[in-house]
DNA sequence: TCATTAAATTGTT
DNA sequence: AACAATTTAATGA
């Protein structure tokens, strides 16, 4: 638990900007808390403010038309997401939801763009965060065919303990087994199993209502 | 603070 | 998908 603008100033893209600039970002920010399993967002909404994790886990995910809920991916305390869509599309294009009670940071669509007239380091922050996400979704397809569950969900995890996307998170991650499941499309009970395998190889710790890392580099690379 | 009950989550079939 | 076991949270004495 953390306040905003301690959660903002930990930030790796508010490291670089002038005193000037953070105080009008701390200044311009808001705070919402959303309860577990609230809409932060909705698909097709206006995209009105680049948004972070203060503190919580959120998903985004989206419906097809089928019905079948599809998760892309979940963003942890530290992250920031939806600059995609601040930059082209006026509208949001997937849903995300609060797993557990977060507390989320908006900052307006005007800041952002202040900021990327006036702050190289914060355009450069964006260039690596781009760059990351493209990365994970790269893999996301990759081992979506490839690799069998157990290392299916050992990345996923991992991935949410992106240095770059999510600094500073904590070890302990506070997620039930069916939530990792939706994040590495693995039914709730194979999820359970290739938990238990992976507490196994001392990779992680399986808890009531959550997971605790124990080594992310290892999960990185698990089935590799 | 402790005991009881309900709810959420996990482990098994 | 359904069920049982386990853990946590909530309630009230």
């Amino acid at each position: 638990m953390q306040t905003l603008a301690a959660m903002l100033r930990a930030s790796l893209w508010a490291q670089g900007l002038t005193p000037a600039q953070f105080d009008r970002v701390v200044a311009d920010t808001k705070e919402r808390a959303v309860p577990a399993g609230a809409y932060v967002a909705h698909k097709g909404d206006p995209v009105e403010a680049w948004i972070g994790v203060i503190d919580g886990l959120v998903k985004m995910s989206s419906v097809s038309p089928a019905g079948k809920l599809v998760t892309f991916t979940g963003v942890t305390s530290g992250g920031w997401f939806g600059e995609g869509s601040l930059l082209k599309d006026p509208r949001r294009k997937y849903d995300v939801i609060a797993l557990r009670d977060s507390r989320m940071a908006y900052l307006p669509r005007k800041t952002f763009h202040w900021l990327l007239d006036n702050s190289i380091p914060f355009n450069r922050f964006l260039l690596t965060q781009l760059n990351e996400r493209l990365g994970q979704f790269i893999a996301l397809v990759e081992y979506d065919r490839m690799l069998e569950p157990d290392a299916r969900v050992a990345r996923c995890l991992a991935a949410l303990f992106n240095p770059h996307l999510y600094p500073g998170t904590l070890r302990r991650l506070q997620i039930s087994q069916e939530e990792i499941g939706h994040l590495s499309a693995t039914s709730r009970q194979r999820c359970n199993e290739a938990l238990r395998r992976l507490e196994d190889a001392g990779l992680l710790r399986v808890e009531y209502g959550g997971v605790t890392i124990l080594d992310v580099e290892g999960l990185r690379n698990f089935g590799a």
